[in-house]
DNA sequence: TTGACGGCTGAATCTCGAG
DNA sequence: TCTCGAGATTCAGCCGTCA
């Protein structure tokens, strides 16, 4: 990326306004990412109780109002356009959406030219039930995953992914819970102040599946700030969008109250194309880290054994450096070569260097 | 479902030819559910095929890209317009799909005046892992389940699914394994007959969701014949069309090898609307809830009393049991029968029971 | 403190047959 | 085709109250 884009991306700022006009006041190719959750045209039809008479809040904003398809389409095409010209050559998009919108959103995508990597599921843990038995539960949304074209060098933290899956591949289909509770913002009276605000795990996921810190991740329609929110928590880089004066005013004192993570934490598990990978087993094997050594963080809070096999052991749990890492400080993913350490006299070795060590080996022979 | 247009069918077969062809010498408003798995080899394995499965001259620009899209559009256009036009006015379209053609589907379904009730990922229990590392594994597809306009009545059979679910709603997220194993068709060398036979378990639901016995089901894509089987064991009539040779005589071995399941085996568990009707005044005809009876909701905080009639009485105000529930509780509607009890002994008896017992009788002489 | 229980709510294209 | 009225219809999770 050069220092000369750079300066004139107005970055880690909610823009007010516009959506199409203020991308259109972005340079070319300047964004890694784009998140957008654009509206669903729901086209609602009256009111709906649920069987107990209480009435669903349902969405009616004049946001989500269309006139027909086609406006809906040329709506669709003109962001799109839009956020394709800001993307960078290898960049990627991920849009979000339901069975009201998202087939005019992925016609439109390829229309464009963009390349779809994935639709991916967001199945709802707890969604709102169908009240009328009419349909089936409605219980998912969809998003789509997309490069730029077909020849795009995109970014995808396969190992990240995988690690954040129990060491399994990371599946098209996401389980996870609707925003509600504390994680939901709310008005001085209580009440939700965006009807659709999307959860942080979600966009968690998202943004450590695709982006590297110092990306700079792109939301149109930032609403509560969400995305925003959580690239500055992954210390990614972030522009906002939001038309509406009281969600961008929502979403910019999100973004400043949130706390980035240490530096470290968020460094994910190299993709093997970056560099050979290098099993942990090998380590235990050639007896760098013998089977039975205690591992522990740099601050000594949890430790755990190693296993004959290459897995860490720690009362009843057990899994690889970067499960255990994560499993044992409760935090979705970890990245387990940065974080352990070992006592060497009194001195502490991060298992990275002996990673090092065997990288420069396998290279000095390679060349 | 008049005699004259059943005769005109080519009811419980496999036609042999091109779809849009074959669809076209069926009439108007004669299909109850059309089940459709259209091709969608549009950019596999770096090179372009059309709809008809010849190779696109392998141009890598835009501009022929879009053209190729193009084509397929045309091509589901085609097919979907005849398919909507055999379709009855209450009649439901299913289509089965991956992310290379579904939005493009789902799009020119809206465009048609189809009306979608929902999408139903298809979660695949053994999909195949990605190899590459480069993408989310792709383990699922999308169905898109439409009426054929926004009024139409259509056929959902909400307790039966609900029944197969466990007594919980069936949710849009259906988990099902792919077609391995003794159901998958080989031929003489053991090799698979058709690259992407459906599951009959996958059909199993569709078809229970959406028709009703003898419904007549048609398959423009029937491939090697999974609808048409299921649609045989299932006791629904099936028409099946299908282009290439091998594969129609598959699926009319197939079907011809199908046993229809007993038919008090295919009676799932009825709506509620499909009972027949009592009506309260005959529980006080009979003496079962006698003129003057106190009746009251479950928290007792309402009350009213029997009529001859079978009416409600309280204060000024007279009416049936569900205008008076609706009355008293300040309701825009009510159902009597779950609403109202009254006291037997020391316990609570609601309505709705009653209601059960004289059904119980009803079927027992009908039968 | 804790558990049981009731209230509330979430991107929702949400009735149907008789006359 | 329209009107009328019977009557069918909810799951998971969070939070507050109360015993």
């Amino acid at each position: 990326m050069s220092g000369a884009v750079m300066m004139e991306l107005p970055l880690d700022q909610v823009l007010r306004g516009d959506c199409v006009e203020m991308m259109r006041t972005l340079p070319d190719a300047s964004i890694d990412c784009v998140f957008a959750d654009p509206p669903y045209n729901l086209q609602l039809r009256g009111e709906l109780r649920r069987p107990d008479d209480s009435i669903v809040d349902g969405v009616d904003d004049d946001w989500d109002k269309f006139a027909d398809l086609k406006a809906y389409d040329a709506f669709t095409r003109a962001w799109l356009g839009e956020a394709r010209r800001v993307l960078r050559k290898d960049g990627t998009i991920w849009v979000i959406g339901s069975y009201h919108n998202i087939f005019r959103i992925g016609a439109i995508l390829q229309d464009l030219g963009f390349w779809i990597l994935n639709d991916v599921i967001w199945r709802k843990s707890n969604p709102m039930p169908n009240f009328r038995g009419r349909r089936f539960t409605n219980a998912h949304e969809t998003l789509i995953w997309a490069a730029r074209g077909p020849d795009s060098r995109y970014r995808f933290n396969y190992q990240a992914m995988k690690a954040l899956n129990d060491d399994v591949q990371m599946r098209s289909d996401w389980y996870l819970p609707l925003c509600t509770g504390g994680e939901r913002l709310r008005n001085e009276h209580g009440l939700k102040l965006h009807p659709t605000q999307k959860p942080e795990s979600l966009l968690h996921r998202v943004l450590v599946a695709s982006t590297n810190v110092d990306d700079v991740v792109l939301d149109p329609f930032a609403g509560t700030g969400t995305t925003t929110a959580m690239a500055r928590r992954l210390r990614r880089r972030f522009i906002g969008i939001e038309r509406h004066p009281d969600y961008a005013e929502a979403a910019i004192g999100r973004a400043r109250r949130e706390k980035p993570v240490p530096l470290d934490s968020v460094l994910t598990t190299p993709a093997r194309r970056e560099s050979p990978r290098v099993p942990f087993g090998l380590l235990v094997e050639r007896g760098m880290v013998p089977a039975g050594t205690v591992l522990m963080d740099r601050q000594k809070r949890v430790r755990a054994t190693v296993s004959p096999d290459g897995t860490l052991v720690s009362g009843r749990n057990r899994g690889s450096i970067h499960k255990m890492g994560a499993t044992l400080t409760n935090a979705p993913s970890c990245n387990g070569w940065t974080f352990w350490y070992f006592e060497r006299g009194d001195t502490m070795v991060q298992l990275d260097e002996l990673r090092g060590e065997i990288r420069a080996e396998q290279s000095a022979v390679a060349s």
